[in-house]
DNA sequence: CCGCGGGCCTGAGAGC
DNA sequence: TGCTCTCAGGCCCGCG
């Protein structure tokens, strides 16, 4: 599910109702996430208070007040959801009918304020892990994480200079979390139609002899960082698993002008091509050959 | 370093 | 109705 866009989302979504607030209970209807739950799980984070609520790339980090930080990855089916009177009647939140089993919520947050907040995860590809905080910048999980797509330090120098002598695609490269951190498979795909760049290109074509930025990649960080934007505004992309915290889709999934259009034509004006699918690292690319060079 | 395949899981949708 | 097959917003590991 869930990619930078999504994660930020959820995070937006759980800040009223975490922030500053205080964890009364904490129930794990099952531990064996992805990895599994830490045995001292619930202990450290029952009477914590929450005093900041972070995203690194597509994890979340909860600041306590115990100097730990809880970190938490939704894998591809994790979402959140947020009761604020403990009983699901948040205003707006049941016009849909999908995906109202509460049977994967796998760890349910009680707080002081009556929230009451479940992450559920059909596929439990998902995990969280409870990190002190001084150890956080030793922590693996972030340590080889790329810049923030969205901050100061992603730049088309950068981008140049992390691609040089990559003999890999280009959709390879922009997956690689170590090159640019909050990228999955739908907005990389978003953003090389956006940039009108072929998923297939070289990676290293970014970058000139010299190690300098070419045009390519100056469009296309400027692709990633519009499609982000776009898609943070409209709560992110659903197209199975993802909700906003309070129940209700993101919408992103409409302005897609490629991911999941296999076979419909390019929405480029003046363009007579079909957008294609194909295999690259085991997952399907969707692209306009006509439009991306 | 690279690509590839397999694995971790469940559920939706298509086709028969 | 139900079976089987494929596929899915992530990411890790091991192989060649």
């Amino acid at each position: 599910m869930p990619e930078l866009p999504e994660v930020e989302t959820v995070r937006r979504g759980l800040i009223p109702a975490m922030e500053g607030a205080r964890i009364v209970r904490v129930t794990a209807h099952r531990g064996d996430l992805r990895f599994p739950l830490q045995q001292d799980f619930a202990a450290r984070l029952d009477g914590r208070k929450v005093t900041g609520l972070g995203r690194r790339a597509k994890y979340l980090l909860a600041d306590l007040d115990s100097g730990d930080v809880l970190l938490m990855h939704l894998g591809m089916s994790g979402s959140f959801r947020v009761m604020l009177d403990g009983h699901g009647k948040t205003p707006g939140a049941f016009h849909h009918r999908r995906n109202e089993s509460r049977t994967h919520d796998h760890v349910v947050f009680e707080m002081e304020n009556g929230a009451v907040i479940a992450f559920n995860d059909p596929r439990r590809f998902g995990y969280m892990k409870i990190v002190a905080r001084a150890d956080l910048e030793g922590e693996a999980f972030l340590k080889a994480l790329g810049p923030e797509p969205l901050g100061n330090a992603f730049d088309a120098a950068m981008l140049a200079q992390a691609c040089k002598g990559k003999k890999t695609s280009l959709k390879a490269a922009l997956l690689d979390q170590r090159v640019v951190a909050g990228l999955g498979n739908i907005y990389v795909c978003e953003a090389l139609f956006r940039s009108r760049l072929s998923p297939k290109r070289q990676a290293s074509t970014l970058a000139n002899r010299s190690g300098a930025p070419t045009e390519h990649a100056v469009r296309l960080v400027s692709a990633i960082r519009t499609v982000l934007n776009a898609a943070i505004e409209a709560g992110g992309s659903s197209l199975r698993d993802h909700r906003q915290t309070s129940g209700e889709l993101g919408y992103f999934q409409h302005s897609f002008q490629v991911y999941d259009r296999e076979g419909e034509p390019c929405r480029t004006r003046g363009c007579r091509g079909t957008v294609k699918r194909f295999t690259q690292n085991g997952r399907s690319t969707f692209w306009c050959p006509s439009c991306q060079k």
